[in-house]
DNA sequence: TCTATTTATGAAGGATCGTTCAGTTTTGGA
DNA sequence: TCCAAAACTGAACGATCCTTCATAAATAGA
């Protein structure tokens, strides 16, 4: 799955006035509804361009190549959600490893639901292309930020955070999915929401020595 | 997300001598490789018949289009998928909810790492195009084979199975994705499955009442 | 107001790719 | 052995699409 050819991806131009900054925001905009509309099939830079109200032209001034524009749409997204994730470690630091399920699943699925559009649209792409080293760099921050998370639990020690962390990680983006999917009920999002709250906060309590166990211990 | 054109995804014709299977084998397990190596973006329809070792005309007689044969591999893959998750069920219906969490887990995500060569092509492409119904389709078998099992425990009841049942496959799904991601070292995968089996455990743990409960309020 | 810089335009080039079809080869059965 | 049906071939066509560039418009500062 790896590109083989290397293939410039940053913006060949930074926008300097407000109009350029509108002109981006437009065309990012633009890609992400044709990409709901029609997918990556659907998704030519005449179309963009179209949509945005631009011209081809100008879209090649601040995207080197097609494949940019779904590099700089990934790359806010994640950074979005990286975060989103951050905000909300930060938020439950220290806490019990219950209120931590119950913030870290709520908080991570606020996010995912409030860019659905987003969401849906990559998703959907697949991420075969442009993703350079995006995934594994995110990826990574977000393991470290729910690894420390665990780490600061109250009334709980993980024998191997790391890989609760991992496995969590995989369960909310799974579920992240099932939740965004196009023909994905409300119902069905609110009744994913709390049955994954109880699911992770059993999976913690089940994966957890309590602390005054370790502190008898000394 | 909706292919506004109907286009004809199934076979034009069925092989008859055993040759003409053989080219069809050939050109699947073709469109796999290709896949693996370029993406969707590399994915043509010359591509695939010189990997299969046929001319382009032998293609179009099997497959009316290039989406069907990524139609043909999803669905024979979910057919796959289906097939294990009806097999898990049967072999522990009316088993306790341990038992079924373990097998369930254990099950699923074997299937995934066997075709995992297949699975990872048709992640990375998204499930954008040439779907059809088969999502909706085998969504609904795996939901239903699930909640029958969860129905089925020995020693627990559920108030809502279908949710947890729904919860279940969002799990199941998003940890598969992960675990066969391109770089996802076997450590990964190992260690994957054992915490989803916890997690899965503890889960239905949460979930469920006793079944003596119910039968003491008769 | 004037001008250098930034931004925008869109027709045209060049390349790729999906699909067809007239013709050839192979197969299975009589 | 012979032939009708099945299977296979690949050059050619038509359509789409990405990308460039010469030119024009708009802007900000002097």
């Amino acid at each position: 799955m790896a590109r083989l050819a290397t293939v410039a991806l940053e913006a060949r131009k930074q926008p300097r006035q407000r109009r350029a900054q509108a002109t981006v925001d437009a065309i990012m905009e633009a890609t992400i509804q044709v990409l709901l509309e029609g997918g990556l099939q659907r998704l030519t830079t005449t179309r963009v361009a179209e949509r945005a109200g631009v011209s081809v032209g100008t879209m090649y001034q601040y995207f080197p190549q097609k494949q940019a524009l779904l590099f700089a749409l990934l790359r806010r997204y994640m950074e979005k959600t990286a975060a989103a994730i951050a905000a909300s470690c930060e938020r439950s630091r220290g806490a019990t490893i219950a209120v931590i399920a119950e913030t870290l699943v709520g908080d991570f699925l606020d996010a995912k639901t409030t860019d659905m559009n987003v969401a849906q649209a990559l998703h959907a792409v697949g991420m075969e292309l442009a993703t350079g080293n995006l995934l594994d760099e995110f990826g990574r921050a977000n393991q470290a930020a729910i690894r420390g998370l665990l780490e600061s639990a109250e009334d709980a020690v993980f024998d191997d955070p790391g890989a609760v962390a991992f496995a969590l990680r995989a369960t909310l983006s799974g579920t992240a999915r099932a939740a965004t999917r196009p023909d994905a009920k409300r119902y069905d999002t609110r009744a994913l929401r709390h049955e994954l709250q109880i699911m992770a906060a059993a999976y913690l309590k089940a994966r957890a020595r309590p602390r005054d166990a370790e502190a008898a211990r000394r």
